[in-house]
DNA sequence: GGTTTGACCCGTT
DNA sequence: CAACGGGCCAAAC
């Protein structure tokens, strides 16, 4: 599996729990750090025998993705909350604190 | 092998 | 401060 999205599930699969990644951060990961699109459609087609914290996967501004992807923003934040990961009051992660720093990684 | 799409990102209006 | 458009990259049709 020498695939960009192979890459991108590996990456994801680094995602500590407590912590949250930017899709632009996975992208760079992956090997492009402008192909954050390609990795949020890279999770949309992922497997589904994997289990991809891809609710651990935001964007840049720290929102969740849109509902109908993970059954509801609600159950996402409710996932990452059960992880330890705080969140504002406009609904969006602390990423100050929970942005995934990947920088010895394996 | 060309066209379309897509869970994004950044700058401008 | 909110909305719109353009740009990037890689996979699916």
């Amino acid at each position: 599996m020498d695939s960009f999205n192979a890459r991108v599930y590996r990456a994801v699969a680094k995602i500590p729990e407590g912590k949250v990644a930017t899709y632009g951060l996975i992208a760079g990961l992956a090997g492009s750090p402008r192909a954050s699109r390609q990795v949020g459609w890279a999770m949309h087609g992922s497997p589904r025998g994997l289990r991809l914290p891809c609710h651990r996967v935001v964007n840049r501004t720290g929102a969740l993705a849109p509902e109908g992807v993970f059954g509801g923003r609600d159950v996402q934040r409710a996932m990452l909350e059960a992880e330890g990961v705080t969140f504002l009051g406009d609904g969006r992660i602390d990423m100050r604190k929970h942005l995934w720093e990947p920088d010895v990684e394996a």
